[in-house]
DNA sequence: CTATGATATGAAGGATTGTTCAGTTTGAGG
DNA sequence: CCTCAAACTGAACAATCCTTCATATCATAG
């Protein structure tokens, strides 16, 4: 089972030339910093278009909608972000299972914190979409990626990975966006890092056979 | 130290006489009931106060502006939340530190999914604000709590106290945030929780001295 | 060089909606 | 019953902004 965009949400057409990928990438690349800077409330498309160094018609060739265009930026980022963990599960696969929860935790943890205020303002810009294709995708394409890696565990073996997993992928996601949410950072944030790799060992310790 | 709100988003005056408690509870519920059913994009105003019973002027003596009207909404739902979690907290003083972790993880999850499209609803909405004051109150309020209660366990001391009850709580409550973004419901939701517990009271041990 | 489709433009239309305010109604105290 | 402040009303204003489309420019293949 995949899932699909919402229809209504789809890209109206692909780039076919090389400057219109240029103003395509031009596009985005404003939506985001639009984003970052003065929030979902106050992108327009027209700042869009000004900043992107196009005109409003121009985006309008390439999304039906504004929510289309936010749509695209979230699916974008989601993508190259599922991406970096199915790498990192690729790379730990046969490693103990304590290993690869590290891995995890690092990886996501880094994904989210090399550029604080794009994740904020991404965060934010999601709730205005009809995001559930967009969260499943990406719930499923990382529950696959963890699920195999931990399976191919050298130290373990789980009766039920696919629980044991789904646990630890929701835990681990969840903490760090509540860390986020709360606006921890420094010290605070790096000791709940540790604490929850702690956490999570303990809870492979208790639930090996 | 605590947090206030904005100055921009607090009421314009609180109501005197008897009708005014209840339109200004008519507006509440409208708003609760809008946000439901139609998402944020779609609270307008006038829609807020013809449901209400009552008429825009109205809804405008009482809050500056819509934010304002969104602020007090989301407000009033934390603040319930966090008494039901302070009371938690009172009645399992001086237990086990196992009972106490079920505890809050049950009543906060309850909380949650008692009205899941309201929690969802509010979710969603509190984004659009100026939210910082909103959450690090409500993060205030149940460290304390929760910090005070872990305190009092009759069968474990930790060195760190504060610590083990950020991680906890932090990891309580993302989890239960992220299985709700996720969709989890019913019997997948119900393991999650169960699994979710074993491994809080994991760690538990794994921070005995 | 020319033809054709891809790409870009941006003023104008149209619709929505937050907010005000001058005036009316209601309630409570004297 | 009278008075005054509290509470309420809703049409009108003002501002914003999404989206379209007729037109223009560009790139490429033949």
């Amino acid at each position: 089972m995949t899932y699909a965009a919402p229809a209504a949400l789809k890209p109206r057409k692909r780039p076919q030339q090389r400057r219109a990928t240029a103003t395509l990438d031009a596009i985005f690349e404003a939506t985001i910093q639009l984003l970052v800077k003065d929030g979902i409330a106050r992108l327009t498309t027209t700042r869009v278009a000004e900043r992107a160094g196009a005109s409003v018609g121009t985006m309008y060739q390439y999304f039906p909608h504004k929510q289309a265009l936010i749509y695209a930026v979230n699916e974008h980022y989601l993508d190259a972000l599922a991406e970096r963990i199915e790498s990192t599960c690729r790379e730990y696969h046969g490693r103990t299972a304590a290993e690869m929860v590290e891995a995890v935790i690092d990886t996501y943890w880094r994904a989210k914190t090399e550029r604080p205020d794009v994740t904020r303002a991404l965060y934010r810009s999601v709730v205005e979409l009809d995001n559930e294709a967009l969260i499943l995708a990406f719930a499923d394409r990382t529950d696959a990626a963890t699920t195999e890696m931990l399976a191919s565990a050298s130290d373990r073996s789980f009766a039920d990975v696919v629980s044991v997993n789904r646990t630890l992928v929701t835990v681990v996601f969840g903490t760090v966006r509540n860390s986020f949410e709360r606006g921890q950072s420094g010290e605070i944030a790096e000791e709940l890092r540790r604490q929850l790799l702690i956490m999570c060992r303990a809870y492979l310790e208790a639930k090996m056979n």
